[in-house]
DNA sequence: TATATTGCTGACCACTGGTCAGATGTGAGC
DNA sequence: GCTCACATCTGACCAGTGGTCAGCAATATA
């Protein structure tokens, strides 16, 4: 009799191995959620999977691995979140805060998205690596298309919107990855930088500034 | 007799010990070089500086704390870099253009600043930590002061400008931080995806569109 | 029930950042 | 020129990491 895909000691059918699969993905979420980045740890995401250490390699290449299918989860749902906002459209200002809010909603997102490039692809094979380049492009290809319309702009400038908004918002993303200072007394001139490049403001008034710039046709 | 700063097994005095510093700095700046800021280890450094690894340690808290040292370095130098550039004046894209090869003119620069505040800041005491930002503050604001001028706006708008310049830098950056797929047969989108992120063009159109947009006072 | 297949395990490896008791270079005082 | 006290320096050591693989054992099939 075969298994159920959540009842078994050995996953041996396709289904039974993509539940496996994502029982090691949500393990990971989880203890990324309360890890973060640098304390994300193969050691731990197997005790929370109820898996060995061996297990995950047979399912994930490399710990990288493992981070960059999390992102691409994360990324198709900050996608939805964006297009099922009725907010993300009326004005250039709402769309830049809704675009902003969504890429926030899910905590673990920016973290993983700012070591996109640097870290994450760079311990993935090219076989995985171009696969999630392409679910990447796809995506955002999909959310040009769905959001042309209601930004009017054509696909091509929505595109442009899109690629110069997500660039904006990984660099206004890390003065928020930095430790938490507020219980410490600052010097003003520390205090005045910090608020500075905060990071809503920082992205929804340069945001407007391009989508205005898109629009111009410069 | 008082060794040289340079000449000496144990540094004892003001400029020794600064001195030791330094070399453990040059030392680093080598190794980060050629390993990258994942392959950074202090063992290497100590082994470089000739100096044993316990001892790199009597010069700065943790590895961490190295790297800011040698971001503060580096960020200064490119600082230097742009406000000596006759180009980062005459218009708009030629100053995005100055802006964008200063930051790139040494290769190490990019790839810390932007683990500058996900990943060096979270490791480092926050005296330290403060002392780095107050510094920074510091080299932001005679930044601006310098290029107000040139730029013909004022100079709360110029270090508007900076730090919206600044984000989208190290936003744009992210794509030329990903391994080199160059060599590689690309799916068609995938290639198109890449030259879309690609950080030069990217990076110079959304300055304009940025400075426009000060410029226009929104 | 016996067998072949193959998913799973965990001891093991080379490495990391960081520590600290003990060794030693050095300048000051005689 | 010698001695000594002191602070700098060292490197074995620690707990941890990501990743491997020979062997164990759950399962589907005959």
């Amino acid at each position: 009799m075969h298994r159920t895909a959540t009842d078994m000691k050995r996953a041996r059918t396709g289904d039974q191995k993509a539940a496996r699969r994502r029982a090691i993905l949500d393990a990971a979420d989880r203890h990324f959620a309360e890890a973060g980045f640098e304390g994300f740890s193969m050691a731990r995401v197997g005790r929370l999977a109820g898996v060995a250490k061996g297990t995950l390699y047979l399912y994930f290449e490399t710990r990288e691995d493992v981070l960059l299918a999390l992102t691409l989860d994360k990324l198709a749902a900050w996608a939805d979140a964006l297009l099922d906002d009725p907010d993300a459209a009326p004005s250039d200002e709402s769309f830049a805060a809704a675009f902003h809010a969504a890429a926030w909603r899910d905590p673990a997102l920016m973290p993983l998205l700012s070591r996109l490039d640097s870290v994450i692809e760079h311990n993935v094979s090219t076989g995985i690596l171009i696969e999630a380049k392409s679910a990447m492009s796809d995506l955002f290809l999909g959310l040009a298309d769905g959001l042309a319309d209601r930004l009017g702009l054509t696909p091509a400038q929505a595109l442009d919107a899109l690629t110069s908004l997500g660039a904006l918002l990984l660099g206004a993303a890390q003065a928020d990855l930095g430790p938490d200072l507020d219980g410490c007394e600052l010097p003003a001139d520390v205090r005045r930088m910090t608020e500075a490049f905060a990071s809503e403001s920082l992205f929804i008034t340069n945001a407007c500034r391009i989508l205005r710039g898109i629009r111009a046709g410069h």
